[in-house]
DNA sequence: TATGAATGAGACTTCATTCAT
DNA sequence: GATGAATGAAGTCTCATTCAT
């Protein structure tokens, strides 16, 4: 018998796979029954609604990204290196959580409004903060370029990254610090050729 | 009052924000009747069904997109310049259809499994080709840099664009050929200060 | 323009025809309209509700049906000549009132229950009285078979003929009162070979 | 309680009864639901569709008396026993699947439009093919009159048999053989006393 | 007379959830 | 831990009917 925390992770997964693949709202609790081999009512055992799935799925990712993330920003790093810490360890997040991330973005923003998903606006501030800030900071210092508008360069960049999970496919081409490196060379320096 | 045509579009005007605003899954028929002022059954005077409003939202919006896509393909300008016009040919289109392009991003995928919209995955596959295409004429004719991954930059480009839907809003600080400006400024030329 | 009864008439076969070929309950009213060539309001005009509609049809039909009865039944025919002159009589009905007959065979039963649908249990009931009348006077008269449940007998006769209306086509190979002489052959004396 | 097939079997039971007294467009989900004592949407834990409970309900009557038809066709009767042989496997089934006939009767010719029910038109072909050939060996080797139009004979017969399923009631005065053998009778030699 | 648009009741169906076993 | 069967709320859709024009 497998025990109980770990059998939760294993059904959580299946479900996280399941929503990512066909959105929340047109997911069935049967078809994640179905996808890990029990019937629809049996899940209850395990979890109180499916909304608690989705809850724990976003919750335990955001944890974890924030982790990533705090390390990053007490690390005392130059804007450019802290954006390049970030973009970095945001692939490694996608790597490890690509269902959560996908869910993340499409689901979101509707959840958000509803006390229970408070925690995903609060992240949503912090996330803005951070990379904003950073933002501001290297075009104070000279890094980056004070030709833009601020908020559309954040956004451009935060899209940039996490859009990635929509099409990321872990045990691909590139790893994740690959495709960081090579999405940071794009931000940062373009696709034109210098003349 | 209204005319025929008039009225069909006004609805699917209302639909289309609602779809955009809730997710496909999560609107009700009578939602969207509210909005419109009228009860649920009455809208299927008017459509065949939800699906059929999705369907006609879609199609009319990728229809008007490839119209503006094809002129610019059949200009026989450079490659960047193409890409240029291209980027700027999609905010114009995120400016006129935002509704439609969000629907478009959030359920295309789930969609285009079903044969009834198969032409999304049609579209898709045009879309590839053209941009794909231009990024490979732009490496070798040496205007866009080889030393990139060029799906990687397809793709960052593509989602770049089209996620910009998710937070327009028509009639904000920025027209549509501004935003493509400072877009196609950081794509092409990165955001990092030159030294 | 056509005057009022006229139109009333065609729509009126109109409305049996669809009737009788889908059932009354499988049949939209905009079906109607359809075949007739109008928009499913504008039958309105004309008739207070679709049970009005079949209302008429089939009281129609049985008000002539009793015209011609009653005629049979106050001739002072002999029993075997009054079961040969209803049987004509009622193939005869079957050929004018085809999809009259059709929807009374298959909607009477339920629509009796309905008190403005009174007339079709009276109607019921005066039938069994004469049919089943006229054979008891035969059996008594030494004309039919006294070896036969009366009642199985009643009703075998009564079903043989109009359940002809199910698959008669006006303008086929044999005229009403062929199909009558044919019936009455194989009723009255079987379809065995005499030997 | 009862094992899963026996519940699906008893709901088919109490569904055909209801299609078969009230047909089966007026018979609504709710009222067969109510009959078996559970919700409407229970009723979709065993079935997928009001539709697929009226199919169940006719395949398998049908396969049950065309098992019966075929031992009787496999037998080698001469053609007068092979009619009474076929009359009396259709009254027995008549007792046994007396709503399920009675549905037959109403809704088929509707039904075998659909592709669905294509087998209820193939069964009316083979029905057919089986009783107008044994009339037809009937005739030809003289048992049979040869006076009379043998497709008459052939609806003759097949419509005085089935409509019985419109009023029989099981457990009434007579068997199944019983009105086989009187209607039998009545068919061969017909209700009119011999001189 | 007929149209176009809408109403409102009610139909079939889906689905998250519960619970005795 | 899991099953089988059910609940009940809600959703999509149908359709007879109405009514201003």
């Amino acid at each position: 018998m497998t025990p109980t925390p770990e059998r939760r992770r294993e059904l959580l997964a299946t479900a996280a796979e399941v929503f990512a693949a066909q959105g929340y709202n047109a997911t069935t609790v049967r078809r994640i029954a179905d996808e890990a081999g029990m019937l629809a009512g049996s899940l209850y055992y395990h979890f109180d609604s499916k909304e608690s799935m989705i809850d724990e799925i976003l919750s335990t990712f955001l944890d974890e990204l924030w982790q990533g993330y705090d390390e990053v920003l007490a690390a005392g790093l130059g804007p450019r290196e802290t954006i390049e810490a970030l973009v970095t360890e945001s692939f490694r997040e996608i790597d490890r959580h690509r269902p959560a991330v996908a869910i993340y973005q499409k689901e979101s923003r509707r959840l958000a409004a509803q006390p229970r998903f408070a925690y995903l606006a609060d992240s949503q501030t912090k996330f803005e903060k951070a990379w904003l800030g950073t933002l501001e900071r290297g075009v104070t210092e000279g890094v980056f370029r004070d030709d833009l508008d601020i908020r559309l360069t954040y956004r451009f960049v935060r899209d940039t990254v996490w859009v990635a999970a929509s099409w990321y496919r872990p045990g691909g081409h590139h790893s994740p610090e690959e495709i960081a490196r090579q999405y940071l060379s794009m931000v940062l320096d373009g696709i034109a050729l210098r003349t």
